[in-house]
DNA sequence: TACTTGACCGTAA
DNA sequence: ATTACGGCCAAGT
C-alpha cells in the first residue's frame, strides 16, 4: 500500500524543526515518495495539521495560493524571506541533504 | 480506457 | 529574469 508512504511523508514533513525548511524533493527522497508531486498533494489533502509552511519549492518560493501566509508564518519562527524566497543556503533543514540512499561521496 | 490536473523538479534557451 | 519541455504519479473526469 501507498498508505504506508503516505504517512511516512507526514512523519518527515513533522520533524522538520522550526527555523527550518525543506524542498517538496526532499521530502520525497526521505520518504522514499516516488515523485515530488506526492508530496504536495497529500499536503493538500491531508497536511491541515501538519507544519507545511516548513515546507517549499526547490527554487525557495512557495505555491502562489498560499505565497502570503506562509511567507508570514515562516517569518515569525524566524526564517526570513526577500522578494518572496528563502534563501536555502541559509535555511534549508540540512538533515534533508544528508543521505537518503546517496553512495559515500570519494571527495 | 484515455485524458487532464496538480502545494513539483531539473535542464535549457 | 522568464518561458518551455519532459518527467513524475495518484486522482478525478
Amino acid at each position: 500500500m501507498d498508505e504506508a508512504i503516505h504517512e511516512k511523508v507526514r512523519e518527515v514533513i513533522k520533524s522538520i524543526p522550526r527555523g527550518r525548511v525543506a524542498t517538496y524533493g526532499d521530502i520525497a527522497d526521505l520518504s522514499r515518495a516516488p515523485s515530488p508531486r506526492l508530496v504536495g498533494r497529500i499536503l493538500n489533502e491531508d497536511g491541515h495539521d501538519l507544519p507545511w509552511q516548513r515546507v517549499i519549492k526547490a527554487d525557495g518560493t512557495c505555491a502562489p495560493h498560499l505565497r502570503d501566509e506562509q511567507l508570514q508564518m515562516l517569518r515569525e519562527e524566524g526564517v526570513p524571506s526577500l522578494d518572496g524566497k528563502v534563501n536555502l543556503r541559509e535555511y534549508r533543514w540540512e538533515d534533508a541533504r544528508k543521505d537518503a540512499d546517496e553512495p559515500p561521496s570519494l571527495f
